[in-house]
DNA sequence: ACCTGAACACCGTTCAAGT
DNA sequence: ACCTGAACACCGTTCAAGT
């Protein structure tokens, strides 16, 4: 990014080409999200705080919804990749790997609850953004490892994906949504983890809870 | 309700006191929400539709975060007779109580899917609602007694309570979001409590997933 | 090709005035 | 005590006109 002259935003421009308006107005509602939700994603003032008039978004996306589609995917890209990180961070053992992408989960939806929240209300509208979010292949792919490698018990890989993804799931959202107290949050979301964990995992014996 | 002359809705009155607007308003609110969700519920269309003016309903709710805060309400307590009676028609073990709450649970989700969102996303600012719906007490209650009885592993209550919660409360979720095909969810979330259930089982030997 | 700015319909909310 | 209805600020969206 070139450095620019002191006021940042608003200044008035000289020309009326934004030159990169769209991708501006998907930062801006970002900000907006993070500030105040959904509801607070606005149009208008999307535009305001990128120095355009009220009409110019609407170049650029046919209606709100289109621009919190846009947005959505953004959020969908950015933790595709924070949980890819995660993921190769973790070492070789498919179970290790599993579990950090649980808790990945878990943390970005601490870090960024309303970008979570976003991403999962509104995934129906855009199958791309989920198929990034779910990772259900790569999953999938974890768990027969894990089960040829002895660690996990035999049974259908994607029946203990979908367990496993609607408890990591239900951990998030239940944080997200304030049924838990956000201090030690993450910790409790491991130990739960580790109870699913011990609960499929194979092993001669079953150790207590 | 007294019976009525025909045209129900809309039709003139001749007084200006409604009677039970409030109620009035908070059941329209929840036609709106089934209709178009949480967005949809607007407090000029409530009061077009208890045929009453603009103003209206601002006399019996601050604002419209009350009213969807007074419809959250409502909805927490139907919510709570419907699960209360799953746990009553279930029998006497702890264990078949514990799945009839959890499939009361996804039950409600699939049919009322927009009521089981703002059920949640309204929960923080509406504590008591929050209580009705997690009856926390009571399956802690149930997995300990499934405990004593021999049928669970040994270990501490709540933690088992908030993964069987997390289950469950992410299995609804995704049926709710989307993310699992609307038909056979329910066979779906079925089978997906069973490998839960068996996976914090008490027993001899360990059934294969 | 991209943006302006006035316009329209609609919403949440307020408030003096009615009954 | 409860409701009306006009008003205000604000939003999504459109569109002719500007550059």
């Amino acid at each position: 990014m070139p450095a620019r002259s002191s006021p940042r935003r608003r200044a008035k421009r000289k020309t009326y080409h934004h030159g990169a308006l769209r991708e501006t107005l998907v930062t801006t509602a970002l900000e907006l999200l993070d500030a105040g939700g959904r509801d607070a994603v606005n149009v208008r003032e999307a535009a305001r705080r990128a120095g355009v008039s009220p009409g110019a978004p609407f170049r650029h996306f046919p209606d709100r919804e289109a621009l919190l589609a846009a947005l959505t995917r953004a959020i969908g890209e950015e933790f595709s990749a924070f949980s890819q990180q995660a993921i190769d961070g973790a070492g070789a053992s498919p179970l290790d790997q599993f579990r950090a992408m649980g808790l990945a989960y878990i943390r970005y939806a601490i870090a960024h609850p309303r970008r979570f929240s976003l991403l999962h209300a509104e995934t129906c509208s855009d199958p791309d953004a989920l198929a990034l979010f779910t990772r259900e292949s790569e999953t999938v792919a974890l768990i027969a490892r894990a089960q040829r490698a002895g660690l996990l018990r035999p049974g259908p890989p994607d029946a203990v994906h979908l367990a496993a993804q609607a408890l990591t799931y239900g951990l998030a959202r239940m944080i997200v949504d304030g049924h838990l107290p956000r201090e030690g949050a993450e910790a409790l979301a491991e130990s739960v983890l580790d109870v699913f964990g011990r609960g499929i995992a194979a092993g001669p014996k079953r150790a207590p809870l």
